[in-house]
DNA sequence: AAAGTGATGACAGGTTCTGTCATCACGGTA
DNA sequence: TACCGTGATGACAGAACCTGTCATCACTTT
C-alpha cells in the first residue's frame, strides 16, 4: 500500500483544518496546505474536489451510520421515532469527538462558503434517511417530511449544544427538541 | 437616474438566466453574460457578489414578505400556524410567477453550486421568520424550531409542486404538507 | 461654466481548478 | 535478475473567477 509517505489524504485534511483554524479559510491557499503536507497543489485536487471539500469527507461515514441505525430500529416504531433514534446515534458520536467537532464547527461557521457546503451535506443526510425510511415501508410524503424535519431539528439542537459548552448531552438535547417540536405542532389556534 | 443604458442590474440578471438556461451554468462565463448585457466583467461584480448571486438577488423581497406576513397574523395564532400563513403567502406569490419560478428552479437544481446557494438563502429565510416570531412573543427554542421546520416543509412541498405541473395549488400543497407533518409527529410507538 | 457624484471601462494580478504528460515506487512475471 | 504494468505524484500550461486601482464618462449642483 504505502509507497511515498503514507496517508496523503489524511495529512492534507489535517493540514487544511489547522491552517483554516490558524489564519482563516479565505487567507489560506491550497498551495500552503500542500506545502505543510509535503505535497503539491495538483495532488490536493486529486483527493478533494475543491478547497471546501477537505472539511467534509467524513460525510459518507455519517450517511452509513444514519442508514444503519434507521435499518436497525424495530419495525413497529413510528417514522419520527426512527429518525430520532438515528439522530441520537449521530449525536452520541459527535459527543465522543466533541473537541474535534467543535473546532471544525468553528471553522465552518466562520465562512459563508463553508456553511453552504455544510447545508448541502445536511440535505444529503436527509435524503439518505428518507431512503432508509422508505426501505422500512414508510410511504411518501411521510418519509421525506420526517427526514427533512429531523435534520431541521438537528440543526437547532446542534446549535444549542455548541452554544452551551457546559451542557454536554447532545442526544438529550435532540430528544428534548423533538418533544418541543411536538408541542409546537400540537398547539392550534383557539376556536 | 438613468445615465448610460438604464437598468444594468436587471439586464445582467436577465442575460445570466438566459445563458444559464441555454447552455448551462458552468459553461457560461461572466464575460459572456456581460457581453450580452452590453457591459464589462468588472461591472458584473459591482452588482453581484459572485457568479451565483445573480440568481438570488430577489431574496430580500422574499424576506420582507415573510416578515410582514408573520407580523400581520393575529396575535392569538400559534407559532406554527403563523409560519404556515407566511409560507402560504410566499407560495401564492410563486404561483403567480409560476413560469419564471419553474425556469429558475430548473437552472438552480441542475448545478450543485447553485443548490448550495439556494440552501443558505433558505436558511436565511428561516432566520428571518424566527426573528419575526420572537418579535411576536414566541419564546426560544419554539421560534427557531417552528421556523426551521416550516422551511423544511416548504422544501418538500415546493418539490412536489415542481414535480406535478398539473397540480398548481402550491399554498394548498403547503397546508396539506403541514397537516401531514402533524400526523407524522403525532404517531407514537405502540406501548 | 466649474466642480462634484456615481456608475462604468480598462488593466493588472492573485487564486482556484482542470488538462496533460512525465516520473517514480512498487508488485508481479519471466 | 530484468522487465513490465499499475497507480500515485510532480511539473507545467492555461482558463475562469474575483479583486484592487485608477481613469473616464454622464449627469447634477452650484
Amino acid at each position: 500500500m504505502g509507497r511515498w509517505e503514507p496517508n496523503a489524504r489524511g495529512r492534507l485534511a489535517q493540514a487544511a483544518l489547522e491552517l483554516y483554524a490558524e489564519q482563516g479559510y479565505e487567507r489560506t491557499t491550497v498551495v500552503e496546505i500542500t506545502a505543510r503536507a509535503g505535497l503539491t497543489e495538483r495532488t490536493f485536487y486529486r483527493h478533494f474536489a475543491d478547497k471546501r471539500e477537505v472539511l467534509f469527507f467524513g460525510t459518507e461515514m455519517v450517511k452509513d451510520l444514519l442508514a444503519r441505525t434507521v435499518a436497525g430500529v424495530p419495525a413497529d416504531a413510528s417514522a419520527m421515532d426512527t429518525v430520532s433514534a438515528a439522530l441520537e446515534a449521530l449525536g452520541a458520536e459527535f459527543q465522543e469527538n466533541a473537541e474535534r467537532v467543535r473546532l471544525r464547527d468553528a471553522v465552518v461557521s466562520a465562512h459563508a462558503e463553508l456553511r453552504e457546503r455544510e447545508l448541502i451535506k445536511l440535505a444529503g443526510l436527509a435524503g439518505t434517511m428518507a431512503d432508509a425510511l422508505r426501505d422500512r415501508g414508510t410511504p411518501e410524503p411521510a418519509a421525506t417530511l420526517a427526514a427533512e424535519t429531523g435534520i431541521a431539528v438537528f440543526k437547532v439542537a446542534f446549535a444549542r449544544w455548541i452554544s452551551e459548552p457546559g451542557r454536554p448531552d447532545l442526544p438529550g438535547i435532540l430528544r428534548a427538541s423533538i418533544a418541543e417540536l411536538r408541542n409546537v405542532l400540537a398547539e392550534r389556534a383557539p376556536a
